[in-house]
DNA sequence: AACGCTACCAAGCAAGCGCTTGGTTATCAA
DNA sequence: TTGATAACCAAGCGCTTGCTTGGTAGCGTT
């Protein structure tokens, strides 16, 4: 809970925007500069990769995307695999940073996993982490290799999230729950649309909430 | 969609088994025998499918699954389009069958809840309906029309789950629950594992159940 | 002026893809 | 015996794919 990263070297207050918590970590080493060549053809493959996902998504695309040759493309990554792997790595990054911030912010336990849900669901839904729904669809388009390396990044995000479970409530297993949970918030990427619906990401929040904690501890 | 070898692990509860309800279907011509040379195909396409996903399946894959050539596969399809749309077309018959049988056998409506989920937790995980999360999993892969007519025999399946959701508790939404119900199902296909967890999927159907309603309706 | 570096282009290769075509075999009814 | 039909083979077509190669324009440094 405690982020010995570089974002709290670097000073991000409790209350930062995301664009200073993405400048933070771009001085940290830890993202990519979106401004840069590199940035923007991971910005724009995970765009892309969202919209038609992984297999159907070309070289081509990208680099059509921001305006290059597809040759071109492998000046700056090794492979395909390699661009998908890359926005893994980011996405899981900023995500973490991101709720780390959000929960911060709480003081109590269930304001905390509320919090968590509703950072997870803009995640999902928002421009928030562009991106954020590969980590589920595409994970199986991932090498072996690769998978261990987000999986070594993404082991701090779950962290989280099953800390702020175990408080929230008196669940028998937080480990379960948020297995549980994961699955039906980044489901909801195919079924809610905000228009369409009378329902903001908020009260969507609040209802999973209390479908998942009805008993309401703390 | 049941291989006929599938069956007998399968048939633990009572009543008609599997083998029973997927010849009532064929007869009833709902469902492609799967001992004829289509049949066949669909089997070993659903199982490819769920392996290695729509994309990174070839014809020739399939083809060579039940040993003829990737060209003789178009005698049987128009394409390999066709052929995911047919499979998730008689996925979602048999699914919607089995599920009906379940919840006919139980008197309670929370028991019939728990039903709801375990089906569908077998068909997800067990061999009850082979290529079930493809329904989930590939769902882009298909072309809007083939979407529709997927659709229109879903529609059957979820009208049944929401009057069990809707019956078993005070659920404000039951079309939320249900959806929040159906990701957080469908993505333990992603992390369940029978034999490293100590946990059956009769368990796994009680947990899930305690924690969606725990007020503990009827 | 010469260098080194980043970012890119132009062209295309080898492999794999879905699918087509024309023909062969086995089965079975009339 | 003949003819119809289902099931399949053998060969390959046209296209797309990820990726490679060799070269160049622009820029800051020395």
């Amino acid at each position: 809970m405690s982020g010995s990263n570089a974002v709290a070297k670097s000073g991000a207050k409790s209350g930062a925007g995301s664009a200073e918590l993405v400048q933070a970590l771009v001085a940290g080493g830890e993202l990519t500069d979106p401004d840069s060549p590199r940035g923007r053809l991971l910005n724009a493959a995970a765009r892309l990769f969202v919209e038609k996902g992984f297999a159907r998504t070309t070289v081509r695309d990208i680099a059509a995307e921001v305006g290059i040759l597809s040759g071109s493309i492998f000046h700056h990554f090794r492979s395909k695999e390699a661009i998908l792997c890359q926005v893994m790595r980011e996405v899981t990054t900023f995500a973490r940073a991101r709720m780390e911030q959000a929960v911060t912010r709480e003081r109590s336990p269930r304001g905390r996993l509320r919090a968590c849900i509703l950072c997870e669901l803009e995640a999902i839904h928002g421009r928030a982490v562009p991106g954020f729904t590969i980590l589920v669809s595409e994970w199986r388009s991932l090498s072996p290799e690769s998978q261990k390396q987000v999986l070594r990044l993404r082991e701090g995000y779950e962290q989280l999230w099953r800390e702020v479970l175990a408080d929230a409530g008196r669940m028998d297993d937080p480990a379960l729950a948020r297995r549980l949970l994961q699955g039906a918030l980044s489901h909801s990427y195919n079924w809610y649309r905000p228009k369409r619906q009378g329902l903001s990401l908020d009260e969507l929040a609040g209802q999973v909430l209390s479908l998942f904690a009805r008993q309401g501890a703390a």
